[in-house]
DNA sequence: CCGAATCCTGATTGATACTG
DNA sequence: CAGTATCAATCAGGATTCGG
């Protein structure tokens, strides 16, 4: 019955099948997941910036989202806060070593969602197509 | 400054930097992000799945939650809806070709979060310590 | 400049009940 | 068995405002 599947249990999967033993990657992504820390951890990969550069540069974020996913990211070890006692204060963020593997299975997501993009694009349009109740909303 | 950064801009990750570009990752981790696309999607890892037998195996979700996380999937042409008009009616979901393929940069996710579950499991514990007003929450 | 606190809105989710 | 509909609770996110 099965197709052509690759055996992807090697993978490391089937350790995943149930919510209970799986809530570390739940937890990522919730981490990468959310709307925000995507940006900001990818925005961080070249080096530390400060907070409003970072607003800046996320544009559209507003202040207490980025705040808040700051202190999330911090809270988890993935990006380090640095207080400069100047005047005016100054913070920067910048990436952990743990923040910084992040990014690698994080591109692996990002290239298969640019290969899949059309398909996907292509596979909502036709199933809209056929169902008319527009519940369009993805689970 | 920058330390023993790998070139991530290598890894496509730039063009990822603004929200505009990026909205196909978003997409990506918008459905495989949600609470239980991840597991609808691993748990069909191995062939078919009748809907109730998924149901059993997800245990937690509500049969309204995995109705609209498997509209989603199949939306989005990474499963695929089959019906037997059997008496009493059977349906079974299996992952498409796309489905298949997604597989793989989650297990990468997946391995990360397993690798670096202590780390993080110690750094929020750490801050949390030192950090009473219990905003917990992660962003 | 950094960021915390408050208020308010809408999207998500779950429980329950009902239909084919 | 498979799926939908409705309702209520929760939560995430944005705008604004205040403090260090």
């Amino acid at each position: 019955m099965s197709p052509g599947h690759p055996d992807l249990p090697a993978l490391g999967l089937q350790a995943c099948a149930e919510p209970s033993p799986c809530v570390e990657v739940k937890d990522v992504l919730a981490r990468v997941g959310d709307k925000w820390s995507l940006y900001v951890v990818v925005n961080l990969h070249a080096g530390p910036l400060r907070f409003n550069e970072l607003k800046r540069r996320i544009d559209g974020v507003s202040q207490r989202m980025l705040t808040l996913t700051l202190r999330g990211l911090e809270r988890d070890g993935l990006v380090s806060r640095t207080v400069y006692p100047t005047q005016p204060p100054s913070v920067t963020y910048e990436l952990t070593a743990s923040g910084q593997t992040l990014l690698r299975p994080v591109a692996a997501l990002v290239r298969w969602a640019q290969a899949h993009r059309d398909d996907i694009e292509q596979s909502r349009h036709a199933f809209d197509a056929q169902h008319p109740h527009a519940h369009t909303s993805g689970a």
